[in-house]
DNA sequence: ATGGGTCCT
DNA sequence: AGGACCC
C-alpha cells in the first residue's frame, strides 16, 4: 500500500469542556458531566481530586467536595461542538468519526502538497483549526496508519500531539497489553492463545489480563485465525507488528439515530408510556435536523433492556431465575417508520407506533405474576431510503444548526421551557413519589420486586415463544485487565513525561512541537533504540507500511 | 454503568 | 435480531 499520513484527533475531555465553555467556567475550577448517578467526564482540576471516569457522583463530590456537577443526558450540545469540530477538520481530508470526541483524518493529499514547501505538521495544524473553530483544546496522534495514530494520541494529553515513526512502530507496540489494541474487546482477548510457558505462568498471566501483544506474535498467524476466524485473526496478527491497513471511512450523515432513557425500573405500560412521552419528540426532533441530507423514509426500532446486570462475575447478564424469568437481556423488534414522523404531529405516531410493538412482545402485568421489569426504552430510526442521496460526506450545513441549542438563544419560551423539562426527566428529577417510573435503592428494588406473589414459575415474559428458556451456559469468566492508568504507566512514556515543549509556550517551543509532530527532533518522548528490543532493529520497518513518509520524518527531524 | 454509534454474524 | 466493539 501507498505510504499514507494519518492523524487521530481526540476532544480533551470532552462532554465537561463544552460545558466548560457553554457556562463560561474556569480552567481551575473542577468540573464533571454527569449522566444519571454516574460522572462520565471530569477535567483536569477535578481529577487530580481523586474523581474519575464512571464513577459514582455521590464517590466524586466526597472526594472533591466544591466539583461543580453538570447535567449531561441530553447530547445536543456535544452533537453541535462535534460537528463544528468535523467540518473543520475537513480542510485536511477525508474524516471518519469515532463516537462524538474522535476523528480519523487520513492528510496523506495534504501533507504531499504542502511537502514541496517544507515541513508540515498535520496534528499542530489541525488542532488548530478545531481551536479556532470550536474553543476546544485537543489531542493528537500522527502516523502511517490508524491503529498508530490511535495509541500515539494517547501518550501526551492534554493539549498536545506525538508522532510515530513507522520505524519504532513494531518495538512500540511489542509491550502492550492484547487488550490496548483497538478492536480487541474483553471477549476476543481471552480466546487468543498464550505462549506455551507452562500451565501455572499460563493462568498466572491470564489471572492477570497480561497477555501481550510480543506473546500473541509468538503464538503465530494460524493460532490467532484459529482463536478468532481468518479475517479477525490476520487483522489481529498483522496489528501486533504494528501494521493496519484500514482505511479512513470517511463519516457521512449517521447510518441510524437512537434516543434511550435508562432507569431502574418501569413495570407497567404506563411507565413506558411516560418514557415514550420524552423519547419520541427527542427522536422526531432528530429526524427533522436530519432530513434534509436523506430521504425521510426509515424502519423504527424500539429496543428495551430487562432486569439483570452483565458484569465480570455475570458475563452473559444471566438474572436469577428465582426472582426474574429468563431471556435475552436486549430485545428489540422494529417495523415501519410512521408517516410524517418527522414533521410536526410526528411524535404521537411515533410514540403510538412503539406502544403498539411493546404491547405486542410484552405481557401485560397479571396479579398471579410478576409484571416485566425493563430498566431501558430506545427508539431509533435505521434503513433510511436514499432518495435525499446519501453521499459520503454529506453532512448537513454546520451553519444551519448554528445557535439552535434548544433552550438557548434562538429558541422560543416555550421551546425553553420543553427542553428545560425534558432535561429534568432524563436526569430523573421529576420522578418523585407515585411515579410508574422507578428510581430507587439496588436494595428497595430488590425487596420490591420479591414482594410480587409469583406463582408463574419459569414463564416467559415475552410473548410469541422463546425457543427455548435453556438460558446461558457456564462461561469462563475472564480475567480483571489492567485499567488505562496501568497502560499509561507501562508504555515508554507516560503522562508525567509530558513534552515541555507544550507548556512553555514560547515561539521556540512551537517550534519545537511542530518538529515533534511529524518527527525525530523532538522526540525524546518516543521510545529510544535502547528501549527497542534487540530483535526489533533490524530492517523491520520495511514490513510495515513504511516508504515515503518516513522518509520526509526523516528529512525533517535531521 | 450512560447515551449514544458502527460493523459483523 | 443480537453481539462485539468503539467513544
Amino acid at each position: 500500500m501507498k505510504a499514507r499520513a494519518i492523524v487521530l484527533l481526540d476532544l480533551d475531555y470532552f462532554y465537561c469542556q463544552v460545558e466548560m465553555l457553554r457556562n463560561g467556567l474556569p480552567a481551575e475550577r473542577p468540573v464533571a458531566v454527569t449522566q444519571k448517578f454516574l460522572v462520565v467526564t471530569c477535567n483536569y482540576p477535578a481529577r487530580s481530586s481523586g474523581v474519575a471516569k464512571l464513577m459514582r457522583t455521590t464517590e466524586a463530590v466526597a472526594r472533591c467536595p466544591d466539583l461543580r456537577l453538570i447535567a449531561g443526558e441530553d447530547l445536543t450540545p456535544y452533537r453541535e461542538a462535534s460537528d463544528e469540530a468535523m467540518q473543520a477538520l475537513r480542510a485536511f481530508g477525508p474524516v471518519q468519526r469515532v463516537g462524538l470526541d474522535e476523528f480519523f483524518i487520513d492528510v496523506t493529499a495534504v501533507a504531499e502538497a504542502r511537502a514541496s514547501a517544507g515541513a508540515w505538521a498535520p496534528g499542530t495544524h489541525a488542532r488548530a483549526a478545531v481551536r479556532r473553530a470550536t474553543g476546544l483544546t485537543s489531542s493528537a496522534g500522527v502516523a502511517h496508519n490508524k491503529l498508530l495514530a490511535k495509541l500515539a494520541a494517547s501518550l501526551h494529553k492534554p493539549d498536545a500531539q506525538t508522532a510515530l515513526p513507522a520505524s519504532e512502530a513494531s518495538a512500540f507496540v511489542a509491550p502492550l497489553p492484547l487488550r490496548a489494541l483497538p478492536g480487541v474487546g474483553a471477549r476476543s482477548a481471552n480466546c487468543v492463545p498464550l505462549r506455551r510457558v507452562g500451565a501455572r505462568a499460563a493462568a498466572a498471566l491470564h489471572a492477570t489480563g497480561c497477555t501481550t501483544v510480543a506473546e500473541a506474535r509468538e503464538a503465530g498467524l494460524a493460532a490467532l485465525q484459529r482463536a478468532l476466524g481468518a479475517a479477525a485473526g490476520r487483522r489481529l496478527a498483522a496489528q501486533c507488528e504494528g501494521a493496519c491497513a484500514e482505511p479512513v471511512k470517511e463519516s457521512g450523515p449517521p447510518l441510524s439515530v437512537t434516543v434511550e432513557d435508562s432507569f431502574k425500573a418501569a413495570h407497567s405500560v404506563e411507565a413506558l408510556r411516560l418514557v415514550l412521552q420524552v423519547l419520541a419528540p427527542d427522536l422526531r426532533r432528530r429526524l427533522a435536523d436530519e432530513a434534509a441530507s436523506r430521504g425521510a423514509s426509515a424502519v423504527e426500532g424500539v429496543r428495551w433492556r430487562h432486569h439483570g446486570t452483565r458484569t465480570m462475575q455475570n458475563p452473559t447478564g444471566e438474572r436469577d431465575a428465582s426472582v426474574a424469568p429468563r431471556g435475552p437481556l436486549c430485545v428489540s423488534r422494529s417495523c415501519a417508520m410512521p408517516s410524517g414522523a418527522s414533521g410536526e404531529r410526528g411524535a404521537a405516531a411515533i410514540a403510538a407506533a412503539a406502544e403498539a410493538v411493546l404491547r405486542a412482545n410484552l405481557r401485560p402485568p397479571q396479579p398471579s405474576r410478576p409484571p416485566f421489569h425493563l430498566t431501558l426504552l430506545a427508539l431509533s430510526a435505521t434503513k433510511f431510503a436514499r432518495a435525499g442521496g446519501l453521499q459520503a460526506g454529506g453532512l448537513r450545513d454546520a451553519a444551519g444548526s448554528r445557535g439552535a441549542i434548544a433552550g438557548e438563544k434562538g429558541a422560543s419560551p416555550q421551546a425553553k421551557q420543553a427542553a428545560a423539562a425534558h432535561r429534568d426527566f432524563r436526569s430523573g428529577y421529576q420522578l418523585g413519589q407515585g411515579s410508574p417510573v422507578v428510581l430507587m435503592s439496588k436494595a428497595e428494588e430488590r425487596r420490591d420486586w420479591s414482594e410480587w406473589a409469583w406463582e408463574g414459575g419459569g414463564e416467559e415474559e415475552l410473548c410469541g415463544g422463546d425457543e427455548e428458556a435453556g438460558g446461558a451456559e457456564p462461561h469462563d469468566v475472564g480475567p480483571c485487565f489492567p485499567s488505562p492508568r496501568e497502560l499509561g504507566a507501562r508504555s515508554p512514556s507516560g503522562e508525567a513525561g509530558a513534552n515541555e515543549a507544550q507548556e512553555a509556550g514560547s515561539a521556540e517551543a512551537a517550534e519545537a512541537a511542530e518538529a515533534a509532530d511529524w518527527g525525530l527532533a523532538g522526540r525524546n518522548h518516543l521510545p529510544t533504540r535502547s528501549e527497542v528490543a534487540p530483535a526489533a532493529r533490524g530492517g523491520r520497518e520495511s514490513a510495515i507500511e513504511d516508504t515515503a513518509t518516513t522518509r520526509e520524518c526523516r528529512r525533517h527531524g535531521s
